[in-house]
RNA sequence: GGCCCGGUGGUCAAGCGGCUAAGACACCGCCCUUUCACGGCGGUAACACGGGUUCGAUUCCCGUCCGGGUCACCA
């Protein structure tokens, strides 16, 4: 018998299911194009594992000439904060990975298959949850919060499985003329589902990700509109996914155990379900042990915490990747140059169980990705952090762009290119030396250098430096003047007998570069010089002999 | 605790009944080299354990152990 009185009780008007299906029909995309989703919660900071969701999802529509887009799951008001939306979108945006249908903007939605904000969706989940009552699927709950726990404890104390299910449902078969007496007296309610699963009996799903996934059968009455008539996740999650047309679930593989209840959801909406992708978790070492990665512990939780840091966002892309689909670095290495999209990522390729998110790894994959960048790309990189992270460096690097770039050329390109920069944030120092207002002119020798040596050599060479030299001729100045000052001119001799000599022409060139950097290592030292200038250059040697002079006598 | 899922070097991982058990990162050594970085070569290091099935198990089955997830009017 139909319950229609009670649902038009509980849901007066409204457009009926048929109308909606009319309003949001099927897609009509080809064979095998996916439809995904990312659907966060408005929480306000995109999370590393959201990221990797999307990821995914992007890279499988586009792969396979679908759609993604972004929906909005603003149904828990305790969780939301503040303007959370924009965070999780300029987190997006940030790794480009901002889609073209669903909330696109804060308050901006695209698309025909909106609204993509659950809580702009109310009387859609209502149209649904009515045709339910009348079908005797869905019943309205009065027990209260305490009636539940006390429900609970009992359960805990017989020792029989907890949950509102069987005949523990006490509202369930409430007789009709019970049901309208209580609403109309206005006693809160829930809608729960009245669930046709049966204990004890298993359904088999086929993830996309784990393969086949033997599961108990949902017997549980769950909510499905809370007392104040917002859907719960599930609910919303069956209505939506069919509605928007949605062909590949992809989540998180928390939502394995809520598994059988969505496809029941599915089945008695007379939907048909999605295909479901469970990731893997990311996890983090903890001494010795593996965790979830989670958002009050650590800082990389939080996908700022990488733009921090200086990691250039399509390096976390790249490493997320490798995550995804182990054999992306052989890929990576035959084609540097293609684009992600063209990636022939495959779901099934994926990894089961989590997986540790390596720091060290990315640090590698974020060299690659830095070296591959053109001299253009590094300094709009750099520049781009520095803005935020550090408005001082930004500006000296923006009054002296032509300057900047020709630094960060050096060594850069052809089959060998210096791979020594991982993060933004290691640029300053790196390279402070090519700024007078950064460069500290005290530097340190060796230990087998002495000074005195070292002053003879800054004495011979100063006179001797032209900023016009090619890396011939400046280095075949070094080697001059090394014989004379006891120095071997030729690295393979010395060291056929070292005892014979202070040093080889390493050591004479490495006098001269601390004297021109304060630093025992540098790209290019020729490069580096004639980038820096003869007027600088030769400053900064006659400084460092003063340093040397001065170390002599004190010591 | 119930229910799921998983267990190959320190990490990420190939592997799908027969292999000297790939590769990458990290680490160590050597080479190249005016420094460093890059690059090249080499090295240390793994199938959790116990039973089956089989001529043969890392691979299939069962158990143990370990790890993870989940049991809300949160998503």
């Amino acid at each position: 018998m139909c319950k229609c009185a009670l649902a038009e009780a509980l849901f007066p008007g409204g457009k009926t299911p048929e109308e909606l299906e009319l309003a949001y029909p099927e897609r009509g995309l080809p064979e095998g194009a996916a439809v995904t989703r990312f659907s966060p919660s408005p929480t306000g900071f995109l999370h590393l594992g959201g990221l990797f969701g999307a990821l995914t999802d992007a890279t499988l529509a586009q792969n396979t000439g679908g759609v993604f887009y972004v929906r909005v799951e603003d149904t828990d008001k305790k969780r939301e904060i503040a303007d959370g939306v924009r965070g999780l979108l300029d987190g997006l945006a940030a790794y480009g990975l901002l889609p073209e249908e669903g909330v696109v903007g804060v308050g901006r939605e695209a698309g025909k298959y909106g609204p993509y904000t659950q809580s702009k969706r109310i009387e859609i989940y209502h149209a649904y949850a009515k045709r339910l009552v009348e079908q005797g699927i869905a019943y309205p709950c009065f027990c209260t919060e305490e009636r539940l726990s006390a429900l609970r404890a009992e359960q805990e104390q017989t020792n029989v499985n907890t949950g509102y299910y069987g005949t523990w449902a006490c509202c369930r078969d409430l007789p009709a003329q019970e049901q309208l007496r209580r609403l109309q007296a206005g006693e809160p309610y829930t809608l729960r589902l009245r669930s046709p699963g049966v204990e004890g009996r298993k359904i088999t799903v086929q993830d996309q990700i784990k393969g086949k996934l033997e599961l108990p059968e949902n017997i549980m009455d769950v909510v499905l509109l809370k007392t104040n008539g917002v859907p719960t996740y599930h609910f919303a999650h069956a209505v939506d996914d069919h509605l928007m047309r949605t062909t590949h679930v992809i989540r998180g593989d928390e939502w394995v155990a809520s598994l059988p209840l969505h496809i029941q959801l599915f089945g008695v909406l007379g939907f048909r379900a999605p295909k479901y992708c469970h990731t893997p978790t990311l996890m983090k070492e903890e001494n010795g042990g593996k965790r979830k990665i989670s958002k009050r512990k650590d800082p990389e939780a939080a996908t700022s915490w990488f733009w921090e840091q200086g990691y250039p966002p399509e390096a976390v892309l790249e490493y997320l990747m490798t995550l995804m689909n182990s054999d992306f670095e052989a890929w990576r290495r035959a084609g540097p140059d293609a684009p992600l999209a063209a990636f022939p990522f495959r779901l099934q390729r994926m990894s089961v169980s989590g997986a540790l998110f390596d720091v060290a790894k990315l640090t590698d994959v974020s060299k690659n990705v830095i070296a591959r960048m053109s001299a253009a790309q590094s300094y709009a990189g750099l520049l781009g952090w520095a803005n935020t992270y550090d408005p001082a460096w930004a500006a000296l690097l923006t009054r002296e762009e032509a300057f900047a770039a020709a630094m960060l050329d050096i060594d850069r390109g052809g089959k060998k290119p210096r791979k020594d920069l991982a993060r933004w944030n290691e640029a300053k120092t790196a390279y402070q030396y090519f700024f007078d207002a950064l460069h500290d002119p005290a530097f340190q020798l060796p230990a087998h250098i002495a000074a005195a040596d070292a002053e003879a050599i800054l004495r011979a060479y100063a006179p001797l430096y032209d900023p016009e030299d090619d890396k011939d001729a400046w280095f075949g100045k070094i080697r001059g003047i090394c014989a004379g000052l006891g120095f071997c001119p030729d690295v393979k001799l010395f060291k056929t007998d070292p005892s014979a000599w202070k040093g080889h022409v390493g050591d004479a060139s490495g006098v001269i570069r601390l004297a021109v950097t304060g630093r025992e290592n540098t790209p290019d030292l020729c490069a580096v010089m004639r980038l820096l200038g003869g007027e600088r250059v030769r400053q900064r040697l006659q400084g460092a002999m003063l340093q040397m002079a001065g170390k002599e006598r004190g010591a």
